[in-house]
DNA sequence: CCGTCCTTGCAGACTGGCTACATGGACCTG
DNA sequence: CAGGTCCATGTAGCCAGTCTGCAAGGACGG
């Protein structure tokens, strides 16, 4: 019964099966086989089953790995307890964000962190579908995420923080026969062609309600998920794109237009992992990362 | 940072230096020394200074030990989650009791558990000083343990449970001159020669108290700690003693005088340390012992 | 029915931790 | 004040646990 053979037990669980976890745990499967055939000798009762050519957690394993989130949780705290004795805290932490987020907060947060004596980030950009950002809690120890207005909420055992909410506008090149409005309605885009993201991804139901509010099915022309290469093909008229207010930058060569009639709008959110979210690093970084998100939100408040 | 290396430092802790340390946990001092020196290298503060010969804990170390038990309590919840999937809670089980409550307990808490396949249980004997039994638990599952009447509460950290109250009657001899009486008054008492336990040892205050009371000092003829062989003193004529009225047995040759005026009688108890008392085969065990000791608690009331 | 993917078993190498022994302080005692 | 004793701590060497690499056994899909 080690803190490694339970992390590698909730990994199995989270990321699906033994290769899988092994490429989280920068492990072979064969070494994480063998810590579950160990772990299931050492508890007398099946963790695993085979199902298919993959594997799943019995209930006396899906119990275990519950229970292995309170221990890591307590072994985080009780770093955390030391290091409160220390002056200030230190270490390493691994961040990821979507790229229009990583784009407008990377900067700035490696900026502010740069004061910090002995703390080093590692920033990565990973932008994955909707359902498969919680699995990156695994990998990071914040991960930046955005989801619709409306979208479920994020499954119980990951922690969310609230960053800021973020509108979509409709972008259109200069030259469309909208470029001068100030606002548009869904009934007026109709017979458009969208750009926009692949299926599954954040802001794929928000198209899906506007469409629904036109009463037509989007023609959707292009599937682009970034951000940057949609801007540029919307500013070059090969579409239209609903695009974030606050991410797009001014100078990119196209119009936002204000959408009326939906609630058309993303939030940002951070997502930790229970044990890593008591790091007192960690916690200094999402700090930190809220105080960037409320200035991100004045901003907004005062754009808007 | 390990679960044996906070277990480590938990003992140090308790045991109050690193040698004592290494004899509870079949150590060497040189690989708790070690161990120590890793997790500090790892903290990063220093979590033990030394303090003459010996050794003490600092603010940082103290911090870490009291969030460990946290770990070791998350730990065994684990376990026990797990083995809730199984039919039945196995395992050995190690319970020390002082002389007394051994005799009386011992045999029947090992007729119950004969029954139950997989449970082993592991029976000592341990009678130590007051202060010196919340230690035991570094060593036992289960440390049946007894205090006077008015003692100070255990210390934090080890969990109690109740068992029953004992009360303590004055033991004479046949041929002593109050061998006839039912009740006696400490001022009776006032010029007998007793028979008592080691300084230190649970029911030494209850002679003080019962001295007090009759205004002399008591006279202490002998100190022995071994209530079978104070009685076998007592019935000899050589002394009167403060005998526990239940596990004395009707058979030793002494006459039990219920003592009017002084409220005098121990409470015998459970000792466990928290994680240990997360294992489900511990608390089955416990229940056990508790159910003995109603029925002990019963019979006695019938008694009385 | 064959190819592919996934898990699992086995042999070998290696890292990490423990034991045994020696060293250096600190308290106690004569 | 000096020798003895106790305690913590380094060092060398051994042993065990664990990981890697490779091979085998099933299961799904074309």
């Amino acid at each position: 019964m080690d803190l490694r053979t339970l992390e590698t037990l909730r990994a199995v669980r989270s990321q699906g099966g033994v290769t899988a976890a092994a490429a989280v745990l920068h492990l072979t499967p064969s070494a994480v086989s063998q810590q579950l055939a160990a772990l299931t000798a050492e508890m007398g009762v099946p963790l695993t089953e085979r199902v298919g050519r993959g594997l799943r957690l019995t209930p006396a394993g899906a119990a275990l790995a519950d229970a292995a989130v309170d221990v890591a949780v307590a072994v985080e705290r009780a770093r955390a307890a030391c290091q409160g004795h220390r002056d200030s805290p230190v270490g390493t932490v691994r961040v990821s964000a979507f790229q229009s987020a990583a784009q407008l907060v990377f900067p700035r947060l490696l900026d502010t962190v740069a004061g910090w004596d002995g703390v080093t980030l590692e920033c990565a950009d990973e932008d994955v579908a909707l359902a498969d950002f919680p699995d990156l809690t695994d990998r990071f120890d914040v991960v930046v995420a955005h989801r619709p207005d409306g979208a479920a909420d994020w499954p119980a055992g990951v922690r969310v923080v609230p960053l800021f909410r973020e509108p979509l506008d409709v972008a259109v090149s200069p030259g469309h026969r909208l470029a001068g409005r100030a606002e548009v309605s869904p009934e007026e885009l109709a017979d458009e062609a969208w750009i926009t993201v692949r299926e599954g991804f954040p802001v794929a139901p928000v198209l899906a309600a506007v469409a629904a509010r036109s009463g037509a099915a989007p023609r959707i022309a292009h599937r682009i998920n970034d951000f940057t290469v949609a801007t540029a093909m919307v500013a070059a008229g090969h579409g239209i794109s609903l695009l974030p207010r606050h991410t797009t930058p001014a100078f990119a060569g196209v119009r936002l237009l204000r959408l009326t009639g939906v609630p058309a709008g993303r939030r940002v959110e951070a997502l930790l992992r229970p044990d890593r979210a008591e790091r007192r690093v960690v916690a200094r970084v999402v700090g930190a990362l809220t105080a960037l998100a409320a200035e991100i939100d004045h901003r907004a408040g005062r754009a808007v």
